[in-house]
DNA sequence: AAGATGAGCAACCGCATTATA
DNA sequence: CTATAATGCGGTTGCTCATCT
């Protein structure tokens, strides 16, 4: 009760919290006929017992006409993500980008997809969870023009070696592109088959063309159709690898990556930011013959051109 | 059924910048 | 030119409602 008046009030006699109708339509009526700004005189001029910044507020992201209504599209939510990499938490001029949004939604938008993310331990963006250590580096990038940026810019900073544990292959496809990248230019990759055998994937009881899958249940907790798994190449440009090296396309989407015992997503920026100092730090970790392919284990509804 | 927890959202707060007297 | 007011921006809080235990 007493919380309740602390928040209904200022020491000024001015209300805070949520808006009333008869507010609302007292502060439009005040716009429409004196037009924005000036609104330290609203509470003057129409007895409205609100400050001047909570009108000005409540009037540019509620009450204008040429507010957008309902939630984000998937396209305005791909776009704010785009946005963030370049301007950063530059929300008035994202909203500049997106008629009809606030600041203050896209700005809703990102903390609570940032929240989220902080809880499966996911940086808020992929594309800056690792720097860039030399800018100036671009010896591999035209090996690599459909590899994503984040990716790249680790290529030059890693280096092959002969072994590595198989718990570390067990849990991680992603370690693989990471270290295949800087292989590339050097080897050749090796047949899909062999890289089946290298690392006990049991899962595969079909081939199709050039990707093979299981029909084996699927862990239950995931709604999922079929599995199936394809080896992935850093070099070609299909669908899986767009998902697998660009993760902000699985965003709202159905589609999951997870690992192969179906216990944790996979992402491309928490496993290369997870193992980026080890992969970096200790060569002997990358195995001789793991060259250009790695595997990618789809659950998920409706993918087109699968079964 | 009820309390706990969490997501989503609206709104406030403090600081920086800009306008005005 | 300076002091003050107004506005703008981004960080943060806190309320509401839905879901979970």
């Amino acid at each position: 009760m007493e919380q309740d008046k602390v928040n209904e009030s200022d020491t000024n006699g001015l209300k805070k919290g949520q808006w009333s109708t008869q507010e609302d339509e007292i502060l439009a009526a005040y716009v429409k006929e004196h037009g924005e700004g000036n609104w330290n005189l609203v509470s003057k001029n129409c007895g409205l017992a609100r400050c001047g910044k909570s009108c000005r507020f409540r009037w540019l992201n509620h009450l204008k006409s040429d507010l957008k209504r309902g939630p984000l599209s998937i396209e305005e939510k791909q776009k704010i993500i785009r946005l963030y990499d370049t301007l950063g938490p530059k929300w008035s001029k994202m909203a500049i980008e997106l008629p009809g949004r606030t600041d203050n939604e896209i700005k809703n938008f990102w903390n609570i997809r940032k929240r989220k993310r902080e809880k499966e331990g996911l940086p808020p963006l992929y594309h800056r969870s690792i720097k860039h250590e030399d800018e100036n580096n671009s010896k591999f990038q035209d090996s690599f023009h459909n590899v994503p940026n984040m990716v790249q810019n680790n290529v030059d900073n890693t280096s092959i070696s002969n072994n590595i544990s198989p718990t570390l292959i067990k849990r991680g496809e992603i370690e693989i592109p990471y270290m295949k990248l800087e292989m590339i230019s050097e080897l050749p990759p090796l047949p899909p088959s062999l890289e089946i055998q290298n690392f006990e994937y049991p899962l595969f009881s079909n081939t199709m063309s050039n990707y093979e899958y299981t029909t084996y249940s699927p862990p239950t907790l995931m709604e999922t159709q079929y599995e199936m798994s394809q080896p992935i190449s850093p070099r070609s440009n299909g669908m899986l690898e767009s998902i697998f090296y660009n993760p902000n396309i699985l965003e709202d989407s159905q589609i999951k990556l997870i690992d192969e015992e179906g216990k944790n997503p996979i992402s491309l920026e928490k496993d290369v930011e997870a193992n980026y100092g080890l992969l970096k730090n200790d060569t002997n970790k990358i195995p001789n013959d793991i060259k250009d392919t790695l595997y990618a284990i789809i659950y998920g509804k409706g993918i087109p051109g699968f079964p």
